[in-house]
DNA sequence: TTGAAAGCGGTACCAT
DNA sequence: ATGGTACCGCTTTCAA
């Protein structure tokens, strides 16, 4: 497909052997375990090496020790800014331990018709952090196949039931955080905007808010129940149909920030007051929450510190240690801004 | 440093060649050049291939070929949601190609005490596309070296007169777009929002609104320019200082519209009411733009087909095509929403 | 059209 | 501590 290649010849382990009077052994050696060697004569390889700037052929030596040093993301859909930070975080525990990071977005990969796990069995990528709850079942089942197992982490995002390794946030004790707050300040009638159909952090963010709900002796009617993605236009259109509703509720509960600021947008073109006349929380407190107008109260995820967890789990399953605990679930808390306030009377 | 290694031996060309009758060459034929082989012998060569789902290791094929198949990007900080557009657009303009996508930004790079160079010269990228254009002179230098001379374009932010190929928005264009827009609405008395001291876009836009404000007869006296970085803190922090100052602005300009939120989420604390007191105009148009309160007037610029033309770009480059141009501008326009009115009459 | 075999640039075993 | 060398898995002449 392509025709290029690297035009020029680098210097390689044979002249830096030569240059410096000793075998590519030793080269190797000073290079990879500099305690076998003595150190005049690491020392006298390190001159060479630093002259030329030689550096390792990264195939020649992965083909060789049958491994990547790199690990692979796969991200939903590259263009949402909610995973860069996810993202960052991975970079975090990857750079540590010197490994290099992959990125792909599951919309790319269908595009040529390839799955993440090709990655790993071309022994590109040593492992995967997906982020992509919803992918296939067929591969899925890729994933779960015997020669990937344990080169697999879900991160924030993850398929029911099988079994994989994943690192999350607490998204029921999330929501019940914000149903607590929410009913302190005297709320009794909720309503819920929901992510993407079949996605587990709709699920989970539902069931929590359910629960919580039904603790306080409230309850949920489906038709307080709207949404269908975490986008901003979505929270958007879901406050037009909320509030065309006969009897309005007093609190929205939003399974994302951007949901929630597209629900206080659409709110405002009604003429609804936020938090005067309704209530609105937001889930995860990105960049923007504390900036929005009004400021949103919201559940804060430490989403950076949530990729770098991932990528330390994966890491050390790696290197063959088995996972303490399959499921790790980061706690969540609630940041009181602006956004919510006392029901209003009646 | 690690010391982990693939478990188990995947599947390779010569168990295919033994299954399917056949050497390892017709094999390695079969799969890259299928025009070379007998459509019989393909089909029994694709039979195996399938049924074992064979990969070919990629770094024994890039080891061969001298060529990795991926592209490295570097974001000056992988947290910043900014880049994410660019990425995808990156990786947009790679897949076609059949390229991989390597990510890192340049505070894991330093961490590891790297430059991006090094990927490029141990084989792991065949190329660079750079989004940050404030690296240290001494990795410009690395990066003009002949062996990587033509492996690079820088996407969005481009160092100062290094020659390299860039690819950008029209800054200045856009700037002056936002002072006409504001001009032609009455407004006389401009502040400007600066991103972070020594960027090339913060002087591009600046350069920009002086130039357009020079055209009406206007100026910009130093004590109303703030600012320092394109972070919504800094736009927050940076109305209050513009509005303790004895003669007001009626119009700020932001060179981004995290900067032109976080102003107006100050003003807004103050008491200032945008667009009635005050016109505050952004730059980017990010997906909030439009649901801020009030939505944003702001500059567009299209990060998703820049990225892909970057990587375009980038491609053709590295094919031995000399690029038509080493300086590609992409146009901008102006999106009026309601952050912007007639100036205060007074 | 097909196969044999020589590497690509390292690493690590086995001697010394 | 050091060197010789087989080999990692694939691609690509070169011959047949």
């Amino acid at each position: 497909m392509q025709t290029y290649r690297r035009d020029i010849m680098a210097i390689g382990i044979k002249d830096i052997a030569r240059l410096a009077g000793v075998s590519t052994a030793t080269v190797s050696r000073a290079l990879s375990h500099p305690g076998r060697v003595s150190p005049e004569t690491r020392a006298q390889v390190m001159a060479v090496v630093e002259e030329h700037d030689y550096r390792v052929n990264s195939f020649a030596r992965s083909l060789r020790v049958r491994r990547a040093d790199a690990v692979l993301a796969l991200v939903p859909n590259l263009g949402n800014p909610f995973f860069s930070e996810i993202i960052a975080g991975i970079q975090d525990g990857l750079t540590p331990a010197g490994l290099d990071l992959l990125v792909t977005d599951s919309l790319s990969q269908q595009a040529r018709r390839q799955s993440p796990v090709t990655h790993l069995q071309a022994a590109r990528a040593d492992g995967l952090i997906c982020l992509d709850g919803a992918l296939p079942a067929g591969i899925l089942d890729d994933l779960a196949a015997s020669d990937v197992a344990g080169r697999v982490v879900f991160a924030c995002e993850w398929p029911d039931g099988r079994g994989f390794p994943v690192v999350r946030s607490d998204n029921r004790a999330g929501m019940a955080l914000a149903v607590q707050h929410l009913v302190g300040l005297g709320h009794r009638d909720f309503a819920l905007l929901t992510g993407p159909e079949g996605n587990v952090l709709t699920r989970e963010r539902r069931e929590g808010a359910e629960a919580a709900l039904a603790q306080a002796g409230l309850s949920l009617p489906p038709s307080r129940i709207a949404g269908g993605s975490f986008e901003i236009r979505d929270g958007f259109r879901a406050a037009g149909d909320l509030m065309r509703m006969p009897s309005r509720p007093t609190a929205i509960l939003c399974s994302s920030d951007q949901l929630a600021i597209g629900c206080i947008s659409g709110l405002s073109e009604l003429g609804v007051r936020v938090p005067q006349d309704v209530s609105v929380v937001g889930f995860d407190d990105i960049a923007l929450a504390a900036y929005s107008r009004p400021p949103l109260t919201t559940i804060r995820q430490d989403r950076r510190r949530l990729g770098r967890i991932a990528a330390e789990r994966l890491l050390s399953s790696l290197s063959g240690k088995p996972l303490a605990e399959t499921l790790t679930t980061l706690p969540v808390e609630i940041v009181v801004r602006r956004s919510t306030a006392a029901a209003p009377a009646g």
